[in-house]
DNA sequence: CCTGACCGGATTTTT
DNA sequence: TCCGGTCAGG
């Protein structure tokens, strides 16, 4: 048992060993975090101080959750293997207790809920707009959205919410109100209910609340910087009894605030739990000193926090290479060259040494990326964006699934009554519609009435009744079919495969073969014995991380789903103002520290190399315009940094020209490469010398040319 | 009812 | 640039 103990350090040890009561662990970005959770996991088990089934662990997404369970798997003899270890995320988890127990709470919902996700939210409430006649110009459906999930978040309903002083607050509570209650008419549940809900009813029923506070003796929560106060009032409630609570986070990796995440959470864990002790993992293992010194730089810059120095016996490591590109096409071909360059420098290593992640702000960048490795004929993996479970033809094919288990989802409804095209029409589903609000239905039950009536014209009559009967068809195999058959059938059945090859276009070829793909998930599903509920609820929350594959060469993400992984080589690209930091918090000081934060984790991901990239041109909107560098650049240690010139004839653009008083030429007494110091702008390096002009290119600043200079403008000696 | 052409507006990050 | 919504014609 003791070599589960070996290789810690003393600060993680404490963190192991120490099972009794409340316990905040400050775990430095790369101080092997993951790996003091396994093993607490591992010791709680071996020490026998709980079996498996008493034991909640809650991770941030799916995918962690389960490399965690096979970790402690691993540290564990044989003979301590049995039973059931409960690792998953909060929303896992509360879908676990809901569909046990939701009916208890009453009302309309019961246990056969439906998980509706953004998408199916976004509808909903552009519908709730139309039937209020609420203009959707003044009030953008997204900001709509976006304004009920923080009120949900912060414990708000319709109800509690202050009564509406302006007209624009009560034409959102109007809105609110009815999304509640259409949502509620569905049996659906969106995100933030799954939390909420399992929040009232552990609150309402004692018992139910005790049978889990008596199950789980230990409770240990990750990343819990990014925690929100619904996840927060679970976490109370499930540690009311035993107070074995561990939780584990970073405050300076805090970034999912625009997720109603509370940072206090972990800044004040202290107070919420008076007995905690409190242990700071400060040794990073992760990263070269050169990139754990210039992360440390950057995070200093943020006012509002826990100060903490992480530190490093790893190498001092290469600088960090700084590439300012004339635009965003040649950003993304000179990254994936000096890729190519690095790795082949490596080959010789086993993958682990040498995969790499290009990691952006945004999911719109990844285009060019995308485009420029398929020039050069190298594999990657994108991760999110447009992951399976998000194209078009698997949300319909999960529709017509979700309307077999539960055919009052409307949303499910909507989204396939008409697909592939069968006759039925705009107009007539603006009568449903509106039959349905009359009559306080769902839109299935309103299309029953409809064709049992016959007050709609023939034609669309017929039309319902023909897809009324294919949804009584293929659930009438519900319960004899296996997933794998059920799934074949509901995409022949309704005719969608036909529809995609009848169109015999490439992009339809790729989505049948999607298709195909959701038939082998279904079958691979069949061989764990889910039922349809489960594959179903696993479909809903799936997170973008978890088709990631460990140690591909190339990995495109953005930086939030790169929280919590690992690379030797990282490229943090796009680094200029407006974008990284995003224009939209670069007015609210608390909103960009937040911002550098997410900065901070992005350099933090790389342990060998570091590449920090800027365009200085890029399309918006498709418009063409000029970019500052980030301010975040500035931020990074000059002498931690490499300043890297344009390779062969692409040749950046410089943002300025700086004329000196007195004409003297200097283009001749510089020469490509060289390092110069300049009054203003620092040092700096040559990038170009032509026509007697010279661009030098300073970290953090860009390039600026120079015509002429005085006498600001030394050489200083090559390295 | 369906299709295709046209126009206007949007862009952060995710369970 | 791209997406979604609107409108006219088949």
């Amino acid at each position: 048992m003791s070599a589960l103990l070996d290789d810690l350090n003393p600060e993680q040890r404490a963190a192991v060993t120490t099972t009794e009561g409340p316990l905040l662990v400050i775990a430095g970005a790369g101080s092997g975090k993951t790996r003091v959770i396994a093993h607490r996991i591992a010791y709680l088990l071996d020490q026998g101080l709980a079996r498996p089934e008493q034991i909640l662990a809650v991770t941030f997404t799916n995918k962690a959750a389960f490399e965690m369970k096979n970790r402690v798997h691993q540290l564990l003899p044989p003979s301590r293997r049995r039973g059931e270890l409960l690792v998953s995320t909060f929303h896992s988890f509360c879908v676990r207790v809901l569909r046990r127990h939701l009916d208890r709470l009453g009302g309309s919902y019961t246990r056969d809920f439906t998980i509706y996700d953004t998408d199916d939210q976004g509808r909903l409430i552009k519908a709730c707009l139309k039937e209020l006649q609420i203009d959707e110009k003044q009030f953008p459906p997204r900001m709509i959205q976006y304004a009920i999930s923080r009120a949900k978040n912060q414990g708000e309903t319709p109800e509690t919410m202050a009564p509406a002083f302006d007209p624009r607050g009560e034409v959102f509570l109007k809105a609110f109100r009815l999304y509640e209650a259409r949502l509620a008419a569905a049996n659906a549940l969106d995100f933030d209910d799954l939390l909420l809900l399992t929040v009232r009813l552990l609150r309402r029923f004692p018992d139910v609340a005790e049978a889990y506070q008596d199950r789980f003796r230990y409770i240990l929560i990750d990343e819990y910087q990014d925690t929100n106060p619904p996840q927060f009032n679970l976490v109370r409630l499930l540690t009311q009894r035993h107070q074995n609570l561990c939780v584990v986070g970073d405050p300076d990796q805090a970034i999912y605030g625009f997720r109603a995440a509370d940072i206090r959470n972990i800044l004040d864990f202290e107070r919420h739990y008076p007995q905690a002790k409190t242990i700071v993992l400060t040794q990073n293992y992760r990263s070269t000193k050169i990139i754990l010194r210039a992360a440390n730089a950057v995070i200093r810059h943020n006012r509002a926090r826990w100060e903490k120095q992480l530190t490093t016996h790893n190498p001092v490591g290469e600088p960090i290479r700084c590439f300012v590109a004339p635009n965003a096409e040649t950003e993304a071909e000179w990254v994936i060259e000096e890729l190519i360059r690095w790795q082949r420098q490596r080959a010789h290593l086993p993958e682990t040494e040498t995969c790499a992640a290009i990691l952006y702000r945004t999911n719109a960048q990844s285009r060019l990326f995308e485009e420029a490795c398929r020039r050069r004929g190298i594999p990657y993996v994108l991760v999110g964006g447009f992951s399976f479970y998000q194209r078009a033809e698997i949300k319909d094919a999960l529709a017509y699934l979700r309307l077999l288990l539960n055919p009052h989802d409307d949303a499910a409804f909507e989204r396939i009554v008409n697909v592939p095209a069968r006759g039925i029409g705009k107009s007539t589903l603006e009568s449903i519609a509106a039959w349905a609000v009359r009559e306080g239905l769902s839109r299935w039950a309103a299309m029953e009435q409809a064709i049992a009536e016959g007050v709609l014209n023939p034609r669309a009559t017929a039309a319902l009744a023909g897809f009324a009967g294919l949804i009584r068809e293929l659930q009438a195999q519900l319960e004899s079919s296996s997933l794998a058959d059920l799934v074949s059938a509901v995409i022949t059945r309704s005719g969608y495969l036909e529809m995609l090859i009848r169109e015999g276009t490439l992009e339809a070829e790729n989505r049948r073969q999607n298709l195909e793909e959701l038939v082998t998930a279904a079958a691979e599903a069949d061989d764990r014995r889910a039922s349809l509920r489960e594959f179903l609820d696993q479909a809903a929350l799936v997170s973008d991380t978890d088709d990631l594959v460990d140690n591909a060469p190339v990995t495109l993400m953005t930086v939030h789903s790169a929280k919590g992984l690992e690379f030797p080589l990282v490229f943090v690209v796009g680094l200029e103002e407006g974008l990284f930091p995003h224009v939209r918090v670069m007015d609210d000081s608390e909103e960009l520290e937040e911002e550098r934060r997410l900065f901070y984790v992005a350099i933090t991901r790389a342990k060998q190399q570091l590449y920090l990239t800027q365009a200085q041109r890029r399309r918006v909107y498709g418009e063409e315009r000029l970019t500052d560098p980030s301010q975040f650049l500035e931020e990074i240690p000059e002498d931690t940094v490499q300043l890297l010139a344009p390779s062969g004839s692409a040749t950046a653009e410089p943002s300025s020209t700086k004329k000196l008083p007195r004409n003297q030429i200097v283009s001749d007494q510089f020469r490509l490469g060289d390092r110069v110091e300049h009054a203003t702008y620092g040092t700096g390096q040559v990038v170009r010398v032509a026509d007697g002009k010279l661009d030098i290119a300073f970290p953090g600043k860009g390039i600026k040319r120079f015509v002429a200079a005085a006498a600001p403008l030394t050489k200083l000696p090559r390295k």
